[in-house]
DNA sequence: AGCGATTGTAAAAACGTTTGCACAAACAAA
DNA sequence: TTTGTTTGTGCAAACGTTTTTACAATCGCT
């Protein structure tokens, strides 16, 4: 059986309360026994049990989140990945664990969700994908339960959530293309109904309108975060009789199609075509060219969220509710004309 | 408040223990009573606290897992990633969620695993990666604990572990290339002191030497898990007297960097060197040309943990400590003749 | 010296479950 | 009928903590 605090009160000759007590630095205990009582703890090898714990003072010390269904693979595993090393390494520097549970359908992640918050299992949550009209929310509002979103919810203003500025993140790529000397500049959007989309899109445009650049419809298409969008795009652009000399692009799966489509058609980037995209995923680095694009902050969208909702949860009321994580220009080769590399 | 197993024992004229015995199923309950119970249970909403089920019943259906601390970031992410999928999907279907915790530094991960472990957190544990003699694994061996390890562990071979079959993997990637056509082919290894390079390298001799095939010991080369190490075993087999005519690499990501030196000297993939490399993650098939790769089943490691450390918790010992997850040869680009692309 | 305030500790009641034991009712076998 | 078994339920103890209340001892004042 394990050592329990009543083992380590009795060894030591003080009460049970006592025991916690030195376990909580509650002020009212003196020095000394506080000293003893640590150092018979020790050597037991003592440590709290946290169900009993969390029994009674209504605390787990534990955030939820809901293993997400898998999407667009890449990006998805990518963002997946870093978000709970960010997540899991501020929680754990504030004392919390992150509790991970898998919903097989949306009804099921539902149910988890309630499982969780009714079974008192964690102390909040952390939602990593949001629909509009999320039932989830509805739920988790209904309930007053903490939580917090990575992303961006439109339905409601007044949830707890971390995000980038994209209008601006859109509004940068396009203006260092712009600082490259491009003039006719396309973008490649992403679903037209997501915000992330709407946002990027608007801070192209609004780079083009502040500098003074035409922007011919035909330079702006939608498409999907895949590849093959990608390819299509490229298609699409290539054969138009004015073509774009550069491309702001949503995402960076989605330049991999472009980047392959020109590679076949024997185009080269940057010269023949310049390329900025979005999200920095390891993998931009990597392709040849390798690609400029725009650092979203992953890690520290997922630490930034661990932190406030942490901080919400012990009652400290956020002075607002959306938390911005600045963004950062990576300039590689698909955005210039110069080229080096390693070797 | 939240509706407890008084509540709705008092709504159903029946005692708390009644209720608590509909919960399990317990054999001594009139068909009748669970039926009302339950009818009660989803009109309160209630959820069974599981803070305090798992204080009497000493179990936490939660199995626990360190963070492991960033490595080489791209497979790593992808590994981790598509691990926790399978660990937390399978999990769930049994009933049990993944506690997720971070340390900070080697000995903070010793400490937060004591810490799991000594405060009844949770009842098994998935280990990642594992050192040789590692202090954690001396720890949860001495504690009689129940611990999986995805990977293997070279000091004992009396350990739970999920794994693939290196040897087996490398001679199948040999084997492909032998059957291409080729003959003369070179090895670009990990670092040797890792099981997993020993293993792979094993395979490949294994398969020239059945084949009858020579092999100079120049055609093999030591390296890390980088793309410079790709990198450099290129220009190295390239400027060699006699040059292979394809490669067997331990990683993608090592392929990268072949593949990206290859570019760079003008030389074709799979015309002037084949490629077949390992863990086939997803951006191998974005790479151009696609990369021919040994699938390892990441998923599937997770899942089967998974699955194998449940069992093991509830009693249900294994027949073998070690369990081979299957391999799959997808072939690419990289390592056929004949091209052809999607359009 | 006397008093109130402070300090250190213990006893006991909670927290929401599970479960061994007891016992009544119903049933089966003699 | 009597006896023995099965079936369904309740009581109460336990799980390992925290926390409220209480009380003794010490302290700082006058």
């Amino acid at each position: 059986m394990a050592v329990t605090i009543k083992d380590v009160a009795k060894k030591a000759g003080v009460s049970p309360s006592t025991v916690s007590r030195v376990l909580s630095n509650h002020p009212r205990i003196s020095r000394e026994t506080a000293r003893k009582v640590k150092e018979i703890m020790d050597e037991m090898g003592y440590h709290s049990n946290i169900m009993a714990r969390s029994l009674v003072s209504n605390k787990t010390y534990t955030l939820g989140m809901i293993l997400p269904r898998p999407a667009e693979e890449l990006f998805q595993n990518h963002f997946f990945a870093e978000n709970i090393r960010g997540i899991t390494t501020q929680a754990s520097r504030n004392g919390y664990d992150l509790l991970m549970t898998a919903g097989h359908s949306e009804q099921g992640e539902l149910e988890a969700v309630t499982r969780l918050v009714k079974g008192r299992r964690v102390d909040g949550i952390i939602l990593l994908q949001s629909r509009r009209n999320d039932p989830i929310i509805h739920f988790l509002q209904k309930e007053a339960f903490p939580f917090i979103i990575i992303g961006h919810y439109a339905d409601d203003e007044d949830i707890l959530c971390v995000d980038n500025d994209n209008v601006q993140a859109a509004f940068d790529a396009t203006q260092h293309l712009i600082s490259q000397g491009h003039e006719r500049i396309g973008f490649v959007s992403g679903p037209p109904n997501l915000t992330v989309s709407q946002d990027r899109l608007e801070g192209y445009k609004k780079a083009m309108e502040e500098n003074g650049l035409r922007m011919l419809p035909e330079w702006i298409v939608e498409g999907e975060f895949l590849q093959e969008s990608g390819y299509r795009a490229m298609s699409f652009f290539m054969n138009l009789p004015e073509r774009p000399t550069a491309l702001v692009v949503v995402d960076d799966l989605v330049t991999f199609g472009v980047l392959r489509g020109l590679t076949e058609l024997g185009f080269r980037v940057p010269d023949d075509l310049s390329l900025v995209s979005f999200n920095n995923i390891s993998l931009a680095e990597l392709s040849s060219p390798p690609l400029s694009s725009i650092d979203i902050g992953i890690y520290q969208l997922g630490y930034m969220a661990s932190q406030l909702l942490i901080r919400y949860i012990q009652g400290d009321k956020p002075q607002q509710m959306r938390v911005i994580v600045p963004h950062r220009l990576i300039v590689r080769e698909s955005s210039l004309k110069t080229l080096s590399r390693w070797s």
